[in-house]
Order: structure tokens, then sequence, then C-alpha cells
DNA sequence: CCTATACAGTAACATTGGTTACACATTGAA
DNA sequence: TTCAATGTGTAACCAATGTTACTGTATAGG
């Protein structure tokens, strides 16, 4: 195990806490679409992830769900993160997106590096940085793009998130992530076909013109 | 000066902290509307907020903007403070919502302080967890809610930082924050009216019923 | 007092996105 | 092979929101 959290965070950690993580994380693994967290669950470690990639999604009262963003090898979750130290529920709900490794680590451990090790401290304020980041834009896309716009932001997104060009999900699946109907991701699909921007194949959209 | 930092911080900093940030902060007052910082202003210092409110607004290439948070005695904003981390510029425009007083603490002790204070190192921790539950939050507001449940929820808002149900303000300046058109603030809010949620005068609303 | 300006009310219409309904194709399991 | 489940295409319609245009009124400054 060692050697993989070394080859994921060798940039950041040195090496006794690298040490130290390999000897109190637990290792996890996620099959694709495999759910890692729900809303509500407490939340006791805090994930680093190896390998693979996790969506965050929210959702509210209704079951309506909403894609806030990847994460990715490197990454942690701050908002998990941020229930650790304030001993609280998961607000969000985590998806793996792929087969997924990633290491967790309790908290107890989380509080006292960060006052042991300096490359951890800020480490984790990176993590904060990066989410408010990646919130931020979640709040762009939501409120100054149209659904046309958000949609290929998303084919995108998700094509990098993959290393290749032929997402592999439905229409259904896209609605869900965007927050909208099936019926409206079809349309808008089928006039991004049209345009040449993409092709459209059942289960899979082949993102053509970035 | 230390007594009012005194005031609004002693329930969280220790006195030597204290102490220090009244040696090293200085202070700064806004009066109402006054502009605190603009989009792509470098950030050198981060605020503790005295006393008054401040309104956070995030702002699109075509100059449309939308609010995000209020912040109030006692906040410090995350997106400076980790704008100051990564010595990057402000992505946020700040506003003050009244007549507002904050203490500016230069970057360098603000780092310094995060490896001398536990104190502080909680209080910037519980920053960035407030601004991301904030962001959450407001995320929901515009993925979840319709303009009138957003209308409503912007005037509660408004009227309890203001801690006055009379909310002084124009649809014009109600439809900037909400990123709309003055023309359905106005529809919204006489429908408000005659519901009898709310009472409309020139300049100002009246929040009825909470 | 007069007038320019800002503020608010409202109608008519356009656009975007959401809903319902149905057709048809692919796929996997019985 | 047959059938049920899933995925996609599309039309017709509806609801929410955005736009344009015009009205009248309050207010501040000369």
């Amino acid at each position: 195990m060692l050697q993989e959290v070394f080859d994921a965070y060798s940039f950041v950690f040195e090496e006794e806490l690298l040490e130290e993580i390999s000897e109190v994380g637990i290792l996890k693994e996620f099959k694709e679409n495999e759910m890692i967290i729900a809303i509500g669950d407490s939340v006791s470690s805090m994930p680093l992830l190896l390998s693979g990639a996790i969506k965050i999604l929210r959702e509210d009262q209704d079951g309506d769900e909403l894609l806030l963003y990847f994460l990715e090898r490197g990454d942690t979750c701050a908002m998990t993160l941020s229930c650790c130290l304030g001993h609280a529920k998961s607000e969000i709900r985590a998806v793996a997106e792929m087969p997924t490794k990633l290491i967790m680590i309790p908290i107890e451990k989380m509080e006292e590096w960060i006052s042991k090790y300096k490359s951890w401290r800020d480490f984790v304020f990176e993590s904060y940085h990066s989410r408010l980041s990646e919130m931020l834009d979640t709040i762009d896309t939501i409120a100054f793009l149209n659904m046309d716009e958000r949609l290929l932001k998303y084919l995108r997104d998700k094509a990098k998130i993959n290393q290749n060009e032929l997402v592999q999900t439905t229409h259904q699946q896209i609605a869900y992530d965007l927050h909208t109907s099936r019926v409206v991701i079809s349309r808008l699909l089928k006039k991004l076909e049209l345009k040449g921007t993409i092709a459209l194949n059942r289960n899979s959209i082949e993102v053509i013109d970035l």
C-alpha cells in the first residue's frame, strides 16, 4: 500500500507522514457506480484518492440531485473534511465514477497531523481552496449558463475525467446530474449532433469538437 | 481598537492573540454600499468583521452578478482567506451592506498564527467550513428553488441581517442580486403582496409573514 | 414650483425549459 | 425465440422566466 500512497502523494508529503498514512490508513476499493457515501451518513474518516474518480452530488429533500464536481487522484473531499472537523453528517453523496481506490484516514489522525506536519496542513488548506473554487465554478455554471452550455461543459468534463472522448452514459443519467429531464437532454444532444459537435450512439456520446 | 476586537472575538481567541491582532491589524470603516473589494483586486490581507455586514457577489464576464451570501460580525471571508494563502486575486466582489467596521490582518501574520495559535487555526477551519456551507446553500437555492421562493428567501435573509422587517432597497437592486430582471421582481413582489406576505412601498418592502 | 430622474406597475410577447404521450429500437433474460 | 425492460426520438403542449414598451408617480435639485 505504501507504494501506491507514495505514487499518488509523494510530491506533497514528507516520507515520515507517508509512512504514518500507510500505517493507519485503511485501503478501500469501489466498483464503478458504487455509492461511497450517502447524505446523512456520519463521517468518521477522511478519504485520500489513490486512483479512479469520484462524482460528488447534492440532493434536495425531494431526492432531486445535482452534480457538484469530480474528484481525482491526489484529491481529498474537503466537504468530508469539513464534516470531520465538525463531527457532523455528510451533506453530499459520493459515487465512484470508475473503479476507484482510496485510503481512509481516521479523524483523530487527521487532526493530529495538522499540528504535526506542515505539509499536511498545507494539503488540507489547499483542498479547501480547490473545493471553494470548484463550488464557485458550479455556481457560475448553474447561474450564468443555459442548459445547452451546461450540457457541453458536462460532456467535456466527463471526457476529461475519463481521458476518453467517448462518454459512456445515458441521457437519463445526464438529466439526473444536471437536474433536468431526459427529454430536454435528448433534445439538446440532438441539436449538438446536428451542429457536428458530438456523435450520438446508444449508451455513449462521442465528443468531437472540443 | 482592542476593545472592539475583544467584543467581537473574545469568545474565540486567547488574550495574547487578541493583543497581537490589535497591534498589527489595520482598522477600516466603510459606508453603506461602499465597495470593499473588486474582482481581480490582489489580496494582501484578511478581513475580520467587527460590526456591520458585507454582501459577497460573484460576477460573470458580462458583468452579470449574483449574490452569494452575507458576512456578519465575527465572520471572516474564507474566499479572501483562500486567495491569501494562494497569493491570488479576488474572485468575488464585496460591498458593505451597512456601515461596517473591519480589521485587516496582513497575510504573513495570518500564516504565522496558524502555527502559533490553536484558536486561530480552529477559527480559520471554522471559517472554511461556514463558507462551504453557505456555498452549498447558495447552490441549493439557485438549483432547486423557483424565482418566487428565491425572492422570499432573499427578503428574509436581508431582514435578518438588518434586524428589521423593513427591507430598504429597490426592485432593480434585488434583480441584480438574484441575477434576473426588474420586471420579473416587480411581478413576483406584487404576487407576494396580494398573498399578504409582504407590503410594498417605494424604496422599501415590509416582510409581514415570516 | 418645475422638471429630470429614478422607481414601480403592467401588458404583450418571446424564449427556455419541463411535461406528457407515444413510437420504435436494442438488449438481456426466460 | 419471445418478451420485458431500457434507451432514444419527437411532437405537442405548458409553465416559468426574460424582454420590450409604455404608463404614472415620487423625489431631489435647481
